[in-house]
DNA sequence: TTGTATGCGTTATCAG
DNA sequence: CTGATAACGCATACAA
């Protein structure tokens, strides 16, 4: 229709520069009246590049799916890739199948989530050399598992507690399970450590180590409530359990920050809605999703500026009603 | 490596039938061995068919994004599909740029959600006849608009609020723009149908129409509360308003449930872990994913089993704690 | 600056 | 049942 070659309209829509000004819009004027969109298909099996990036999540627990897939899509899109997402919960949908389909879909770069790394899959990942990072894991085992300092976290909220005049303290901890239990490990450790430094005692009868979720943590707060140690305050280690705590708390007749103060980490938005409103710290979850779609875009010769995605944590008091107590 | 020629290993793992065991065997020994995967580019050059589904969200207030998603995403997956996702809040996306980025990805059909359907949006879906649907909208306006029946989920509310004795009522409603506009209206009519029916009164002093969200909920109660009317029970548009509701009902010392009745729509899931807990009517979001894809996949001429996915609401009375009030 | 020709890795058609 | 061969629609090296 613009009387030129098939090669002529290919450079005119991806290499403008290389054509005259008048043959270009030429070819503009055809493809939009025909309104022609390019074949991807074609154009991934001639340029041996498909600009679409796979996410697997494989199904676990309180994984920030929404956030992270919402932080990583924003990234890519900016940078002209999209984001293939395979994150079912189907049966028999395996870390190696999820793979597998990702790769035969050709996509240039993976992000994981709640991966194993069992051996077939370091094989076929290596095998590929397909460029692939880690999500949530552990930041120090290398450029390619992007996470948070666990560690550090556990201690901001040792050292709020501390700052509050809390002295003898409790946890619930969540169990999770397979490759993410590092996080869990890390920012207890913190937790540990801090409270050593800062004076703090965290009573073991306290403590409780539970299943993640609303009613672990309503049951968790009541077992504690029984057992009539003397702590003034509780670290969740999610904000499911978090808000079950404070269910608990209220069911028995207790206000959360005023008889018991309940500090959390938020994995997910919505404690930021409840009342009295809990402490809670902010974890960096969308960004967390950026860095990885940074990184993966530099592995991909793409041109990336300055690394502007801090993953540090942040802690957002959210006692806008009643203040956490002071045991003194 | 087999010693057959392309078009067996092509037949061998496609149409297995077609090949007879032994060389069958002789190709997967390759494949393994090989760890060798079919490039899904030029599969998808020679088929015509990329068994990709595109879905495009575009950014609005409380869009369950992630539910939607999920749900979408399962269905896809167990048949085969792979989701491709567009649901960036960069700038400069619009509606027919996202759309044409996914035409040129090559998907099989598109699942749409808070589109405007702009002139430029239909021209380019009914050139490229790819099957689509609209997600959350009108489902009178035909086949691929997959959403629920609003005006029936309003008359649930008033019918729950009419069982449990409430005569005087107000309403926080959220404004929505754009074609989601609809459900909002839908229910709301639904809600004063409902009303009229049933001998309910809908107080216009304790009425407020505003945006959507927390703080939005917090004052709009506030508002009503100042008003001194003689309202018993507060239907909220969105669990954001509701919470916010709440919120301010705990600021001026009043408990939901006892002193006021709170009763909302749950778009999101958090709502199902406040305290004291909220009357909620349940919008089954993540089974009009199932349903978009069923109805997408159909399109595609996927065999299908019957249509199982009910989009019917379901109220969740979630008043473990404190009933509603009587008023009598 | 533009046209031509070849290759990208499959599937599908048609013989054998 | 299997092998050759021609699309599929684009990018690109090379020629003009």
């Amino acid at each position: 229709m613009a009387q030129v070659s098939t090669g002529t309209v290919s450079r005119a829509l991806s290499r403008p520069e290389m054509i005259s000004e008048e043959t270009r819009n030429r070819v503009m004027q055809a493809v939009n009246t025909l309104g022609y969109v390019a074949n991807g298909a074609a154009r991934t099996l001639a340029m041996r590049r498909s600009k679409t990036i796979g996410a697997v999540v494989l199904k676990f627990g309180s994984s920030n799916f929404s956030q992270l897939v919402e932080g990583l899509e924003s990234m890519l899109t900016n940078k002209g890739y999209t984001l293939l997402l395979s994150a079912s919960e189907a049966d028999g949908i395996t870390e190696f199948s999820a793979l597998r389909a990702m790769l035969a879909r050709g996509v240039d770069a993976i992000a994981l989530l709640g991966f194993e790394d069992s051996p077939e899959t370091k094989d076929i990942l290596s095998r590929y050399r397909v460029p692939h990072a880690h999500m949530w894991s552990d930041p120090r085992h290398g450029g390619n598992f992007i996470g948070l300092d666990e560690a550090k976290n556990g201690r901001i909220a040792i050292e709020h507690l501390s700052e509050l005049g809390h002295r003898k303290i409790g946890v619930i901890w969540g169990y999770i399970g397979g490759p993410t239990r590092f996080r869990s490990r890390m920012r207890f450790e913190g937790l540990e450590d801090a409270a050593n430094d800062l004076g703090i005692e965290i009573l073991p009868k306290a403590c409780i180590y539970t299943e993640h979720g609303f009613e672990q943590g309503r049951k968790a707060i009541n077992e504690i409530l029984d057992r009539q140690t003397e702590v003034t305050a509780i670290v969740c280690a999610s904000d499911y359990l978090a808000l079950g705590a404070m269910n608990g708390l209220h069911l028995r007749n207790k206000c959360p920050g005023k008889d018991l103060s309940i500090i959390s980490f938020n994995d997910n938005d919505f404690s930021a809605y409840v009342h009295p409103p809990l402490t809670t710290i902010h974890l960096p979850i969308r960004e967390m999703g950026f860095k990885t779609g940074h990184y993966l875009l530099k592995c991909l010769g793409e041109e990336m500026t300055a690394d502007t995605y801090s993953l540090d944590v942040e802690l957002r008091v959210r006692a806008t009603c009643r203040p956490l107590i002071d045991p003194e």
